[in-house]
DNA sequence: TCCTAAACTTTTGCACGCAAAGGATTGGAG
DNA sequence: CTCCAATCCTTTGCGTGCAAAAGTTTAGGA
């Protein structure tokens, strides 16, 4: 209410800018240190941890990008000999991915993605603004997936709706009849 | 302190992607029903509005792009007849964009980007609502671009250094000697 | 059994994005 | 005037991303 209004908005999609900006200069840099791209390495992160052999779906479900998208990070990483596909035996319509020896030692060697960096520091907050930008950006979300706001009934207070969302399963598989 | 407190972390990282994902989505929406992409669309906001043809290094430092990416963009432009290049008189290695007649139309026709639409959403929100969301977003800000922090002080309380950032020119050209 | 719809992945085609290399032009040092 | 470094843009090569179409394989109904 006090200082110039407008500017608080510019400030605001600046920091938004500079968070994607963020992301991908990050990229750029593990790509160019280690070889390896952003959704590699959570690829092969995601292979590692996974109790057993994915199936590409899988992969593209827990790293949220399309099948197709998924099948070409897989192909440079099978390329590179990090990842190997196996079509399914019960169900040959699935691809088993699972890492190679070699893919399993660039797993564990290679650095964190941004991600973890920045929730390691997200630990450190003390709970209360952890909770803080917890919901913030949950505000900030509901802005940006509102449907096309041209008549569109816009937050007015605080007493946001707290996500409708259908709450992502955990991180386990979903059910996996085995091929 | 409280609750489940991992997922405290999950949730803001969910967040995150979120918005990258709606950021992403809203581009092609618009690609799907104006035949636009979002780069398109804002290299085409700023040719109306600047005062003069900018050269591409200017669209390319206005949009925050590479001159190797805008040059991309230009070329589709051009393509479609919207954008008119032209070299420099005065400085031959210098290129002139400007809109064309069917460029000048588009431009005023399209619809906003989604940074326009999320900010008409802002200006909606009460001044405390949005100075929150400021201050969140620039402390998300910082501990993104901190550097590696396998030694760094990391933040401990809301007392976060508030922005070093060299203020960013206004938004009119750079010195501009006339080709 | 046969046939079609559904499920899964890959292929194709397009648009970003960037770094690095290349080409043209300019400006300044000598 | 000559030459070379700096400037500006484009080209090349690579890696995301996606939608839509295509290719396989499975499952379910007639």
């Amino acid at each position: 209410m006090t200082v110039e209004n407008g500017s608080r908005e510019e400030s605001i999609l600046r920091s938004l800018r500079r968070i994607l900006r963020s992301v991908a200069l990050h990229g750029r840099q593990l790509q160019r240190d280690h070889q390896l791209t952003a959704p590699q390495l959570l690829a092969l992160r995601f292979l590692r941890d996974a109790p057993e052999p994915p199936t590409a779906g899988q992969v593209a479900e827990a790293l949220v990008l399309s099948a197709a998208t998924v099948t070409g990070i897989l192909d440079r990483l099978e390329r590179r000999g990090l990842v190997v596909r196996r079509r399914g035996e019960r169900d040959r319509r699935r691809v088993r991915v699972s890492l190679s020896e070699e893919g399993h030692r660039v797993a564990w060697d290679a650095p964190l993605p941004l991600q973890e960096k920045f929730a390691q520091r997200l630990a450190q907050l003390p709970d209360n603004a952890a909770r803080q930008i917890d919901e913030v950006l949950a505000d900030v979300v509901q802005m940006m997936e509102a449907e096309d706001l041209d008549a569109a009934p816009v937050l007015v207070d605080e007493a946001l709706v707290r996500e409708p969302e259908p709450a992502p399963p955990p991180a386990s598989l979903p059910d996996d009849p085995p091929d």
